[in-house]
This record gives structure tokens, sequence and C-alpha cells, in this order.
DNA sequence: CAGATATATTCTCCTAGAGGTATGTTCGCC
DNA sequence: GGCGAACATACCTCTAGGAGAATATATCTG
């Protein structure tokens, strides 16, 4: 969970996931149309793979790189869980609003 | 979107917002809860704030720390376009696998 | 095998940012 | 008004990691 969110923090890897996103890749490819050194792409797919964001294969002397489901999957249902209790605090909020105006109309003291 | 990830990507500001999920809470029961000095809560708590994630709310000399939805919103935006163009490829890959078998049937060449 | 192409690795430099300690600020209470 | 509690800020130190340049490795072509 930390290495994805790690991984996908740093602005060039963020947009290099991001061109993955259409279509798996090669190194260079990426370098030009982000406009990156080559080495530099090759450090942050490096690490992109590291954390299991990414797979790599071998196509002559290129490497394809595509990106993986499973990160983003488990960052889905973390969020999953993440929305769920914020919207329950939102619902609990909203009663007790409700609650309150309720009270205010029959002139009970409120809070 | 950027923001969203640096901000979550710190270890300790990561439970943080777990701790948050929750419930809203003060400072000082954060720093308690996660055994941090109360000066590293403040300043993960900044930082935090300065990216849009919690909202601060004043109670005598306390200051309640809690959860923004937008952010989680915009973050599972992202994931879902994401989702929906990797098993969009994925639907692809099936549909090539299928035909260069149906291919190999007839004995056509296949790729 | 020589040369070209595609990529990975290494090293050095430099900055961002996390932790620690001390201090500032605000509020409640006697 | 003085004291304590809760929190923020400032300053220092130290380390992780990103950028750049040079070099190593692998593969294809002739």
């Amino acid at each position: 969970m930390n290495a994805t969110l790690t991984a996908l923090a740093e602005p060039n890897r963020l947009r290099i996931v991001e061109l993955l996103r259409d279509r798996p890749r090669p190194v260079g490819e990426i370098a030009r149309r982000l406009r990156l050194r080559q080495p530099q792409v090759s450090k942050h797919l490096r690490v992109l793979s590291d954390a299991g964001l990414v797979d790599v294969r071998p196509v002559a002397q290129q490497r394809i790189y595509e990106l993986r489901a499973e990160p983003f999957d488990e960052l889905d249902t973390w969020l999953e869980t993440f929305r769920r209790s914020m919207s329950d605090r939102m619902d609990r909020l909203e009663d007790l609003i409700s609650e309150r105006k309720a009270k205010k109309r029959t002139g009970e003291r409120t809070w």
C-alpha cells in the first residue's frame, strides 16, 4: 500500500504510469514522449517495477513495460473502505442536524 | 492529484489519515495513539491540511482535525479511468488470444 | 567480429523533507 | 494576572532519493 503510494507520488513516475495506462511501451518511447533522459526513465521504471506496479517483457533489445492491475485494485479497495466510513460519518452528522432541527421546532433544548 | 499522493506517501501521515477515517480527533490524541511527538503530528497535519486532505476546527485550546471527502473522491475517479482502460486492454488481449486459437484450428498462420 | 541500437547501472552532486528540541501562542481556570 | 494545557512554529541535523553524465550490458545487422 505504502509502496504503491510512494511510487506514484513522484511526478515523473505518475506521468509514466499515465502513459502506460493507454498501452504497454518500450523505454525509449516513454523517454521521448515525456522529454526525459533515458537513464532517468530506466530508474523510474525500476522503482515502479520494485513496487510491483509494472511488468517487463523483453522484445529484442527493447523492454516493453506494462501496468499490473493488482496494486490499483488494492488502492481501490482501500479507498472503498474510506469512502464508506466517511459517508457514514456524514450520515450521522446529517442525522444529528435533522434531530436538532426537530427539537428546535418543539422548543426542546439542543445539544 | 500529485499533492494528494505525496501527502499520503509518508508512512506516519498515512497512519494519521487512517486514524481520522474513524472519526475526527484532536492533535494530542493522535500523538498518543500513534506514539509520535506532538510537533511531528502538527507538522504532518499541516502537510495534510495544505494538501486539502483535512479540515481543522478549533474547540477551546484543542484543534479537531477531520478528513475531507473531495481528495478521496478525486483519487477514486482517477482510479476508475485506470481500471477501465486496464480491463479494456485485458479484453483486447483475450480477444487476440481467442482469435489466435480459432485461426490455429483452421491451420491459418497466427500473428 | 564490428558497429549500432536499446536499455541498465554506477557515481557524484544537491535538495526536499522527516525527526528532535526549544520556544512561541492561545485559551481556560484559579 | 499568573499558571498550565494544547498546539504551532522555528531551527538544526541527517538521510533518502532525484538529476546528470559516463559507462556497462545485451541484441541485432552486416
